[in-house]
DNA sequence: GCGGATCAC
DNA sequence: TATGGTGATCCGC
């Protein structure tokens, strides 16, 4: 959150109000902090006064605008909305609703702890000069947390150091201490796991725990084993029940003056009317200095606030509730250090619901807000009246999360984490302008990943670099290559490439940045592990001078990857489209398909490629000896001949078309060399896991006629889509997998796209929609790699990092070619993509195409933590 | 797959 | 003088 939001937010505002009242109420400030502090209008003053004119705040005002425009836009598309549909949208929503309401699951007790001012509650327990100061953690850039006596100069969490300081100059600024802080959400989280192993963190100082099962098993629970001993020192532990701890240490202040005094009576809930008052029972066996807990939720809750208090000395604040969404918010109700329960039954959650400012809700931010805002939408209520209206403004996810929290929904069972799905490091620096220093950093923070990325022995195929110039604005770049990677040289290799597109791109002018980060994504799968493990499919032997070509990328299970013509040409992107157009005019040629001549030379880089790749093969040309070889364009095992007449063959086969006449052929030359292989058991076996742990995938990975579209693509304009998707219709993926494989060739497919038995995985992998690599080379030892993209030899004797080159070789051409075509280039600014998103969507309402599916399920981000309690989603038109 | 945007902590 | 780092998700392209 940044200091505009703060400034922006009159929810949080008032709940930061709220707690201001809150703590003269239960009186956690001194004397004096009650008598100073700003209010809200000096506060604003002066920050506006420290953020007015910078590079920062001109940013803010760019964003802003965007917005403003996408509200406008929303505003016009709303205009446009006729009551018949507003009426039939009521309809459908409503039905979905009721689906709702019928699923509704009170039977969880979901509880959400959030530990107090965490960072700086743990700096003041650990400096007791800190005690009764505003204090915050971070640094004069940014701070992390304040406590709650800074709170009152309005010195908040994600505010620069600076900007605090001018608000309250006494303010001490404590360097976050992170080892400090995971030992003690260590010792929480011990506590947690007793009442929940399956609780899930959010992070350092938040929590979800599902204490349903503890529930019922504690209904059956002695006194004894919920009672606990008052520990007054900090020296024992008192974290098991029935254990006599300490006596009263003269010295030591009684740890929890505060304790449960803070939630005013007609907050706490009224629990089991059978149960003995806590307050009694608290004051009672106080003095026997050891307390017992209920068996109601609340009880419990006070418990686990109980024991991470006396184990910590930190106060936790909790909400309990029959979902995750609801926990949440109430965790925020009665902080710090209190609690608050919404009882499991329909109508008490209802009235919590109904006047909740919507923004109180996870998942809703300052965007959202604003936009839900001009709408006249604040309150949850409101959420809920203008439902129809919302399912044809925002995109199905959207409104159905809407619809979810309007009738006070959420997740009732804690998802477990799921698998990490990047990694990235990042750097804030004053303005860097010269490119060396730019490379130099980003191969460190390249470092810094890939030792990161070890930790967690993570390897990756995607590399993103994120760049920030010093107006804040902020662009992202990533390459995709067709092997995984993980070290430093990898990362950078390709990270440097991207860098130097951007560099090169504003030459002569510098990219004045303030950040760089790099991350990496696209981990596979365990199963796809596997494969890439062990598919070493092209090879480089110096014992007979084969120069293998193929590639191997782990096989996908995900549908997408052989979808139908129609439904891949429209999930294509534009990228997509490009790509792949210069990816079939390679991997044509690799395959010495018929395609249009002309269209292959369009590519001026595909020149350039060929021309390299020729020269690179001649440095195999130093030997007369007679060898198998296999053609590094068209993957045939050339049998036994000369280097000479290899060399020819090549040739030939880089000159595209003119010798290709024969797919035939060639395709059963291929199929011999494999079966050649298999039985020599020599170097070039084609990916053990197509045999083997594939086995399954290969059945999937018939060439679909994505092939064709692909095809047309290449050869055709733009106007023949249409053709290409009525065509590839025709010949859908079952009829080619019903034909016969081997007797199938060019023949059989009037579209002339399967010219490859539909078991050849090498042809099969083509088809896929991966990144360009035409190649792999393996080790060969005393051997110079050269680069056929861009002809330099590459010092590493390293494999992986060598593909990685040419990958990133080819990968930039391809960059360098979009960017020539494109009008507007890829890092300029752009013309406001929601704007122009925006403008293409209005017509869109109510056309059956575009419209949610009302009926459909709803389900939080499918792809990964099914129910997981974030909720965090973008808003946007339909 | 890519890039921008949003969100949480 | 000066406004963070990490991870995730969604959407349009």
């Amino acid at each position: 959150m940044d200091s505009t939001e703060e400034k922006n937010d009159s929810t949080k505002e008032k709940n930061d109000n709220y707690k201001d009242d809150l703590l003269l109420r239960v009186g956690l400030n001194d004397n004096k902090a009650g008598m100073e502090g700003l209010d809200k209008e000096k506060i604003n003053k002066i920050i506006m006064e420290a953020t007015k004119g910078s590079r920062f705040y001109g940013n803010e005002l760019k964003k802003e605008k965007q917005v403003n425009q996408r509200i406008e836009n929303m505003m016009q598309q709303k205009a446009q909305i006729t009551s018949q549909q507003l009426r039939k949208a009521q309809l459908q929503v409503d039905r979905f609703a009721m689906e709702l309401e019928h699923s509704r699951d009170l039977n969880n007790t979901i509880v959400h702890i959030d530990m107090d001012a965490f960072y700086a509650a743990v700096e003041m327990r650990d400096n007791p000069e800190l005690k009764d100061k505003p204090i915050a953690v971070g640094s004069v850039s940014m701070l992390t947390t304040s406590n709650y006596h800074a709170r009152r100069f309005g010195v908040r969490a994600a505010m620069p150091g600076f900007i605090a300081k001018r608000l309250c100059p006494q303010l001490i600024i404590v360097p976050p201490n992170f080892d400090k802080y995971r030992a003690v959400s260590r010792e929480v989280k011990e506590i947690l796991a007793d009442y929940d192993p399956n609780f899930m963190a959010m992070s350092l100082d938040e929590a979800y725990v599902n204490i349903t099962k503890h529930l019922e098993e504690r209904q059956n629970w002695p006194e004894d084993k919920r009672k606990y001993f008052i520990k007054t020192g900090n020296s024992l532990e008192n974290d098991k029940p029935g254990k006599e701890v300490n006596k009263l240490h003269e010295q030591e202040r009684s740890i929890s003056p505060l304790l449960f005094e803070d939630s005013p009576p007609d907050l706490q809930s009224p629990g089991n009317p059978f149960q003995v008052n806590f307050e009694e029972l608290n004051n009672l066996q106080i003095l026997q200095n050891s307390i017992v807990f209920g068996t109601s939720a609340e009880e419990v809750v006070k418990e686990i606030r109980f024991r991470i208090e006396q184990k910590t000395t930190l106060t936790a604040s909790a909400g309990i509730a029959p979902n995750t969404m609801l926990a949440k918010v109430c965790s925020d109700k009665n902080k710090p250090n209190g609690q608050y329960q919404i009882l499991p039954n329909r109508q008490a959650v209802m009235d919590f619901i109904k006047d909740l400012p919507i923004r109180k809700v996870s998942g809703i931010g300052k965007v959202t807000e604003k936009m839900l805002k001009a709408l006249g939408i604040i309150t949850c209520t409101e959420l809920y009246q203008q439902r129809a209206l919302l399912s044809l403004l925002f995109s199905e996810t959207s409104w159905h999360y809407f619809l979810h929290i309007s009738l006070g929904l959420g997740s009732t069972q804690l998802a477990r984490d799921g698998e990490r799905k990047s990694m990235s490091v990042e750097r804030t620096f004053s303005e860097i302008s010269k490119a060396e220093e730019q490379y130099s950093l980003c191969q460190e923070l390249c470092s810094e990943l890939a030792q990161d990325l070890q930790k967690e022995g993570l390897k990756g195929r995607t590399v993103t670099i994120k760049l920030k110039n010093v107006n804040f604005e902020v662009k992202t770049r990533a390459s995709t290559v067709s092997s995984v990677v993980s070290t430093a040289e990898e990362i950078f290799a390709i990270a440097k490439e991207l860098l130097r597109t951007e560099i090169d791109f504003d030459f002569p002018h510098p990219l004045r940045l303030r950040l760089i980060g790099v991350r990496l994504s696209g981990f596979p799968n365990e199963e796809e592990k596997k494969c890439q493990q062990r598919s070493i499919i092209g090879f480089l032997q110096p014992g007979n001078q084969a120069l293998s070509a193929t590639r191997c990328t782990p096989e996908k299970t995900d549908k997408d990857q052989f979808l139908k013509p129609l439904e891949m040409s429209h999930k294509k992107s534009f990228f997509d489209k490009k790509r792949s157009e210069r990816n079939w005019s390679y991997q044509d040629t690799f395959k010495c398909e018929t395609v249009d001549k002309q269209s292959l030379q369009t590519s001026q880089f595909f020149q350039v490629l060929k021309k390299r790749m020729s020269e690179n093969l001649e440095t195999l040309e130093n030997s007369d000896n007679c060898h198998i070889f296999t053609c590094p364009v068209c993957f045939r095992e050339q049998g036994s001949i000369s280097l000479e007449a290899f060399n020819k063959h090549v040739d030939a086969c880089l000159d595209g078309p003119s010798i290709s006449g024969n797919s035939k052929m060639s395709s059963r030359s291929h199929a011999s060399s494999t079966e050649v292989n298999e039985k020599e058991n020599v170097h070039d076996f084609v990916s053990v896991c197509e045999k083997q742990d594939c086995e399954t995938h290969q059945k999937n990975a018939k060439i679909t006629s994505v092939d064709s579209v692909e095809l047309a693509e290449t050869t055709g304009n733009q106007s023949n889509t249409e053709g290409v998707d009525a065509l590839s219709n025709k010949h859908s993926e079952e009829e080619c997998s019903s034909l016969p494989s081997k007797s199938f060739n060019m023949e059989h497919c009037p579209q002339n796209c399967c010219a490859v038995s539909l078991e050849n995985e090498d042809v099969a992998s083509l088809g896929r929609n991966e990144p360009l690599q035409p190649y792999l080379y393996e080790v060969i030892s005393d051997q110079v790699l050269v680069c056929p993209v861009c002809n330099l030899e590459q010092k590493t004797s390293d494999l992986t990092l060598f593909n990685v080159h040419v990958d990133v070789c080819l990968n930039k051409g391809i960059i360098q070619e979009l960017r020539r075509d494109k009008v507007n280039p890829v890092n300029q600014p752009k013309e406001s993509t929601t704007s122009t998103d925006n403008s293409g969507k209005v017509q869109k309402i109510g056309t059956k195409a575009n419209r949610p599916g009302l009926m459909t399920k709803y389900s939080t981000s499918k792809k990964t933590k099914p129910n997981s309690p974030r909720h965090t989603l973008d808003i946007f038109f339909k």
